[in-house]
DNA sequence: ATATTTATAGACTAATTAGTCTATAAGAAG
DNA sequence: CTTCTTATAGACTAATTAGTCTATAAATAT
């Protein structure tokens, strides 16, 4: 692990914790074993760092997705695998997952550009798109189909962390999660 | 207006223009006209403050969505109005429903009792079982489909906000986002 | 080898800001 | 009318902290 990825695996672990404000660089550099001078170097202010770990996320996330994407499946079995890949991600990347709603709800999101917002989503948008055309998913816009879902993913990723689940039971909701999200989104 | 309410009007709009830390208590002693001094005498620290006011607007919307599962209604009706509600409220007042996702995605959440949150969904919790007992709603816990059915709120209104609606089009969208809700969530 | 760039260290500072302190004013109670 | 409580004001401070500065060390290129 090079000093910058401790860098941000440190700045992760305490902006979750302690929020970003609750967080001082000094802090971030002392636990990630560097000089405050290094952590500097590598990112030229405090909020360079922030957003960098945000698109660094995100990014992540969306070449994960783009995976399940390109395989070579039929369209709604790859739906299938993206939702519940999708919670999966989440709930064993609970940090990371934090930390993007974190930052969504927090005035840095303004610094985010819209172009670079609509690329995290760029993966979805075809698919979804191909789908819609196809008559497989219900008839409307993409972007409200692609709100639904995430906010489906939240709601049971909301769920399963509220609880104390057996991964067999996890897997059971995620699953039974999924036909609910289908009966929402699917043609007729 | 009184002096403590135009400091948690002045706090709410500060808090979600510049965030927690982005925001000094003088400037939002400034701004809501009254002195330091007096800031920190209805709230003995900033924390304080932050908290409050997250108490109050949980309250607040507590107490209109009960107004509607009081009314002498049929349930399904009920669920019908208490979304559209939700939806409706979260458009009129963005700066609250901000307010709220902000401070659930920051470390303030941990200082408010489980008792409190739990109190704040109290309302729907009766409401959601005994559509459950009647067969009008899945067979499934009853913390799940209010996970879902916030989910769902989240995600029309995100739908709504990223684009630029006409009034009739919002409603439209708003039935619809209930219908494919409903599908979700009801019985068979 | 030597020069240049990249990476790291850690002491220092200038600015910011939460909260305190003292002084009053307004209102309620006796 | 006077005592006590509540509300307001605003100057002040002690602590915190983002970012700078200078000095090297390591790596890379010439």
């Amino acid at each position: 692990m090079s000093k910058q990825e401790k860098i941000q695996a440190t700045a992760l672990r305490l902006f979750v914790a302690d929020g970003f404000h609750g967080t001082p660089t000094a802090k971030i550099a002392a636990e990630a074993g560097v000089a405050n001078g290094t952590l500097f170097y590598h990112y030229k202010t405090k909020n360079d760092l922030v957003v960098a770990l945000y698109n660094k996320i995100k990014d992540e996330h969306a070449n994960n997705v783009q995976v399940f994407i390109n395989r070579d499946e039929f369209i709604t079995t790859k739906f299938r695998n993206i939702f519940i890949h999708s919670v999966n991600w989440a709930l064993t990347n609970r940090d990371k997952f934090y930390y993007i709603q974190q930052f969504n709800f927090s005035p840095h999101l303004a610094q985010v550009s819209a172009e670079t917002l609509e690329q995290h989503t760029f993966g979805y948008a075809g698919f979804i798109a191909e789908g819609i055309r196809k008559k497989l998913l219900k008839q409307q816009p993409v972007s409200l189909l692609i709100s639904i879902f995430n906010g489906h993913v939240y709601g049971i990723y909301q769920y399963i962390t509220s609880g104390d689940f057996e991964p067999a039971e996890k897997e059971k909701i995620i699953n039974e999660g999924y036909d609910m999200l289908w009966d929402t989104l699917k043609y007729m």
